[in-house]
RNA sequence: GCGCUCGUAGCUCAGCUGGAUAGAGCGGCGGUCUUCUAAACCGCAGGUCGCAGGUUCGAGUCCUGCCGGGCGCGCCA
């Protein structure tokens, strides 16, 4: 049995009546190109607008040079559709033609939500090709971050979208452990031990009021969790660790163990990666050095004072100050010899190039905003397809409580971790708030609000309404009636059933949108019109007991479509689907 | 100063990439449980879409200039 019942499906058969319509249209100059038309379709969001418009009429009134309606006029004479599945064509406004979908088609929609089941939503645009997603890349200096937390949900949510229209996703974290944090972090550790050691020795006072030992350098990690990997090397090694200069064992222990919180934290919101890429590699396989060689041979490097320049000016970089405008160059190598995050970067995406995926998703920080174009202008020169690089960056997030922001900063440790935040809200909580706003609009985390279990919260709305539906298939079984029957969904033909049933068919189409823009919010925020729906019909069709057992058997067929869109909607953000509330 | 970004109801935000009378949640006011989960539903109030120009049949959406918030602007990442 075929179903033409998404709305994709239905756009291109109308654009394909359309089409076969404009072609008989008469009275157009002989120049005139139909293929050239663009038919674009879009919902209206009025009710009496019908269920989907064409401005095409609109568009050609010029180069027809006719009015609007007269051409709309004449287009829909020519038209021919497929009565069970458009009931209906009006010609309003400036133009639009407006198309009425048929019960039939929506009863036809819903049979097909009810057989594809938990893979209803999925779409094939991305079917045989690959897509990695980069995503949390934080370094293991410390724990994850509420900051972190909001580029883990939505990196892990992007390639949720991606599989679900049929990429192949590899879950990425890249990583090193190689540069000055991580010597820092070695010398905070080892002063740590120091002090457990040596409880009396020498010790100086911050500007924040802590007193550290005095061997504690100024920039150094302050969190408690310092503390914790110095005392569990203290048991491990013993007092004469302290002996030898060398950092490694400090810094290995701290590694570890942050790696072990880190991979933990992320599992409590379900996240799991697939490769862990430590930035070493590049280095390793000399892939850094013959990147700098191939610019070179390009002519886009030169040495100054010490340092390699990238010669990003030439490829457009600029810089107005005061004194105009003029091209900004980047150092990839500093006089000390030691490369810029730069040009490991520019290895890595060379490197996930050729890896051979077709999509290759960034997910950063806004304080990347700047410097990630440096990046991408040299796989460019490289040679690299930045086409398939997609960089999605997000705004940073404010905690509130009580009606206050939370004060956060990273360098003195009185930053809120996220795990900390998971001990107050649980994971679905988390991910929600996560994704639902755009993620180039700044996001207000309201603790309060969050940690509300009840009516206030936008994830248990959508969680009681599939809990909702769950019960009420669990009734509807005591009194006979069951999914197992066949139900004669023509018989659904009252205002909330139909607005449902129209909701309901929007999912893939939803997701496919969201997964191309890479904004998860799209899919939340629709999730909450099919909950609205839901409760609307809920309210106005009655399963038990309603006016025949054959209609309340097609609305318990529709009540599960419901269950499922909302489930897999759900799915797709991460976010379980309770069956009971 | 420059770049990116945001500015929409009292608050937090959507607005399908240029369409028809700009929406939701929360908060406020009022109503609905002897029938499938009231964590729900219904109604009312609330707007110069930051300001000023421009582009066109049509602008919250696009272009320019201001104003205000955020993030960047390093031989840090």
């Amino acid at each position: 049995m075929t179903h033409n019942c998404e709305p994709s499906r239905m756009k291109s058969y109308l654009e394909q009546q359309i089409r076969a319509a404009l072609s008989v249209l008469e009275g157009a100059p002989d120049d005139f190109d139909t293929a050239a038309v663009a038919v674009e379709f879009q919902t209206p969001n009025n009710l009496d607008h019908g269920d989907l418009a064409t401005n095409v009429a609109m568009q050609l009134a010029r180069p027809l040079r006719r009015a609007p309606r007269q051409i709309a006029e004449a287009l829909v004479e020519a038209l021919t559709l497929d009565p069970k599945r458009i009931e209906g064509v009006e010609i309003a406004g400036p133009g639009f033609i407006n198309f009425r979908f048929s019960n039939a088609y929506l009863a036809d929609g819903v049979a097909h939500i009810l057989e594809e089941g938990e893979a209803f939503g999925r779409t094939n645009e991305g079917a045989g090709k690959t897509a990695i997603v980069e995503y949390v890349s934080a370094n293991p200096t410390g724990p994850l971050t509420v900051g972190h937390g909001r580029n883990a949900v939505l990196g892990d949510t992007i390639a949720n979208l991606l599989e679900w229209t049929g990429y192949d996703v590899t879950r990425e974290y890249y990583f090193n452990d190689a540069g000055r944090q991580m010597r820092v972090l070695g010398e905070s550790v080892r002063a740590r031990v120091e002090g457990l050691v040596n409880p009396d020795g020498p010790t100086k006072t911050l500007e924040d009021g802590t007193v550290v030992p005095e061997s504690f350098p100024d920039d150094a990690y302050r969190g408690e969790y310092i503390e914790t990997i110095a005392e569990s090397v203290l048991a491990g090694h013993g007092a004469n660790v302290l002996a030898q200069e060398d950092l490694t064992v400090f810094k290995e222990a701290a590694e570890t163990a942050i790696f072990a919180d880190i991979k933990a934290t992320l599992a409590r919101i379900d996240i799991r990666m697939d490769e862990f890429f430590n930035e070493r590699s590049v280095y390793d396989s000399d892939a850094v050095w013959d990147v700098v060689k191939k610019l070179r041979e390009k002519d886009l490097i030169y040495d100054k004072d010490g340092a390699v320049w990238f010669a990003t000016g030439k490829l457009g970089k600029k810089k107005t100050d005061e004194h105009g405008e003029h091209e900004v160059d980047t150092v990839l190598v500093k006089s000390t010899g030691e490369p810029t995050y730069r040009l490991p970067d520019i290895a890595y995406h060379m490197d996930k190039l050729a890896r051979g995926f077709d999509k290759i998703v960034d997910v950063f920080g806004a304080d990347h905003i700047a410097t990630y174009p440096d990046v991408l202008r040299g796989v460019e020169a490289l040679g690299g397809d930045i086409s398939k690089i997609d960089v999605v960056i997000y705004q940073f997030v404010t905690l509130v409580r009580g009606g206050q922001p939370v004060k956060m900063s990273t360098r003195k440790a009185n930053f809120v971790t996220l795990d900390e935040l998971m001990d107050e809200v649980t994971p679905d909580v988390t991910r929600f708030f996560f994704l639902m706003r755009s993620p180039n609009s700044h996001l207000e985390f309201d603790l309060d609000l969050a940690k509300e279990a009840g009516e206030k919260n936008p994830v248990f709305y959508l969680q009681y309404a599939h809990a909702r539906i769950c019960s009420i298939i669990r009734k509807a079984g005591e009194v006979g009636l069951t999914l197992e029957t066949e139900p004669d969904l023509s018989l659904l033909d009252n205002e909330s059933e139909v607005v449902l049933m129209k909701e309901l068919l929007r999912l893939p189409e939803v997701i496919a949108q969201s997964a191309d823009v890479k904004e998860p919010h799209k899919v939340a925020t629709y999730l909450r019109e099919v909950a609205t729906a839901f409760s609307q019909f809920y309210r106005d069709s009655h399963i038990i007991g309603a006016d025949s057992e054959a209609l309340g058997l097609a609305r318990l067929h529709l009540a599960k479509a419901a269950q499922l869109v909302l489930h897999n909607g759900l799915a797709v953000l991460g976010i379980s689907a309770p069956e009971r509330m």
